[in-house]
DNA sequence: GTTATAGGCAACCAAGGGGTTGCGCATCGG
DNA sequence: CCGATGCGCAACCCCTTGGTTGCCTATAAC
């Protein structure tokens, strides 16, 4: 269950995003199917259970989600919470863009007064 | 892609974000002026040794710089890594949508066929 | 039915991470 | 010179994490 929490937190998302197997598993996930736990688990060189735990920490930082049909449990990305961590990186970098900028002109403009 | 050591790889460096502490570090690294240590651990919330451990976190990630200065160390953002780690999220995000396009394309275009 | 497949739960373990304290060393300011 | 300031290093602590194994349940297939 997608439960619901304070989800505007970036570093909880970056945490998630902090790991070479949970990056693999979202570009595996990134063609759009939705994905079994056994089919992630193939090729991976890990555990079925170690799929498992990070796909529940991707969850747990909404950038995933899992529903069960069957005697399978299917997987697909989040979109939203993805382009949130995009929108935070835009947010630091521009602020520092804009600093930079108004650091230079000040220079350049008011350094011989 | 030839993988180039750590440099390249993403993980890390959302690790690196992946930390409240940092982010706060980055954002007030943010306005373009290089900080001492002291001055960043004032109002910081923890103590001076926890700043410097978590600089260095971000400076293995490539995301600041330091460099001492008589007897202070003065830090300041490192621009490259930050657009690097945005523009991974992008890779993401971006062939994420292609995929999706592409299903939504094929289930409009073909279901009535 | 029986068997095979897909997962969940819990325990366990080694390793790393966040955070602290204590001490020592350089540098600055009087 | 002496004291205060700014840091680095090392040790330590506790909690989380990545990953495993073992066992048990539920669904599917025959």
């Amino acid at each position: 269950m997608p439960q619901r929490r304070r989800a505007e937190a970036p570093a909880p998302v970056f945490a998630a995003l902090g790991d070479e197997n949970r990056l693999r598993l979202l570009t595996r996930l990134g063609n759009g199917e939705p994905m079994s736990i056994s089919r992630l688990t193939a090729g991976s060189g890990m555990t079925r259970q170690g799929v498992t735990k990070h796909l529940r920490v991707l969850a747990g930082a909404g950038l995933v989600r899992g529903r069960r049909r069957g005697k399978e449990s299917l997987w697909q990305l989040e979109r939203q919470r993805l382009e949130a961590a995009r929108r935070s990186l835009d947010l630091i970098s521009r602020q520092w863009d804009e600093s930079l900028n108004k650091l230079k002109l000040f220079v350049e403009s008011d350094h011989s007064d």
